[in-house]
DNA sequence: GTCATTGCTTGGCTGCATCAAGCATCTAAC
DNA sequence: GTTAGATGCTTGATGCAGCCAAGCAATGAC
């Protein structure tokens, strides 16, 4: 936290002045953990684990090839091999050859695999009762400073 | 919410008034994954795992008890274990056998786990630059909603 | 004392993550 | 074209993280 001593201001101004970076990253910290912690428990009720569902709900717009889940998962692409194994042996994802270059592999969501995310999400009460808690003047707010946060420059990759 | 007409305003409603459900979890999610993916990175550059830097997180400022620690990381009590052995032979934490109660083994940080910490959350470089791209009325925004998101009910565990 | 409860550990099993190595395909350069 | 390199995916080996069931030790209630 603040270091040594030198900046007594530092500590509590959490509350009301411009706040602490570290307050501000445990705030942020405990958004994270409460966000995971709700998907793993909603997946682990359809029998899915965080990253499984975390695939899932990448791919419920559009196919992916695999190179490109590595890459949005930020894992090694060899995981991403077992992992679509798992969810392709259970129906929920399927691999498609790419047209135009046959190393490609596009996986594709299921309509099964798109109704589990479905419920997955309606499942994550702890966070829509999170949501609850702002006003629609709070959740505006909060839309725009996540967005902020972390402009959507990872996008293209079709 | 406020779907009562079926059709076309719920989708890009995101962008001015009420954010959608879905939008705004996006937008969390996003968050999350980008305070977890620097956490990783950065644990990893001083050799621990992002589940270690968790811990070592937790018990900067007090000890924990196994039991408390397996409760804020919402794991199994039997995980905790073989986590601690692990940092234990780093030398990161030891384990004290509580006064009072001789089952309970307080995990404390060593010197050495706390110095970690703070490597750990300097090394932090994605998740500062992302304070940095809000102003400060920003940042006290964003303090102050994700303290209503996540009001710190699981706190007194000591 | 006895007995149920609680805190931690162990063992077994699965999944997730890494790396190194390999094959197939595409691209470019000749 | 043929070769050489780059790129996309898979495999195998290893370690960590997660769960569960089972066990021991200590506590607390009686």
């Amino acid at each position: 936290m603040a270091h040594t001593s030198a900046l007594p201001a530092a500590r509590s101004a959490a509350q009301d002045s411009d706040p602490d970076h570290d307050a501000l990253m445990e705030r942020l910290a405990r958004a994270a953990a409460g966000y995971y912690r709700d998907l793993t428990a909603a997946a682990a009720l359809h029998g899915l684990t965080m990253t499984q569902a975390k695939m899932l709900i990448l791919l419920r717009r559009q196919p992916l090839p695999m190179r490109a889940l590595a890459g949005r998962l930020a894992c090694d692409a060899s995981n991403i091999t077992g992992l679509v194994d798992r969810l392709e042996a259970r129906g929920l994802v399927s691999r498609h050859a790419d047209a135009a270059d046959r190393r490609i592999k596009n996986v594709v969501a299921t309509e099964e695999g798109r109704e589990a995310v479905r419920l997955i999400c309606a499942d994550m009460r702890g966070t829509s009762e999170a949501f609850a808690r702002l006003d629609e003047e709070g959740r505006r707010s909060l839309y725009e400073l996540l967005g902020r946060l972390h402009p959507e420059d990872t996008q293209e990759t079709t």
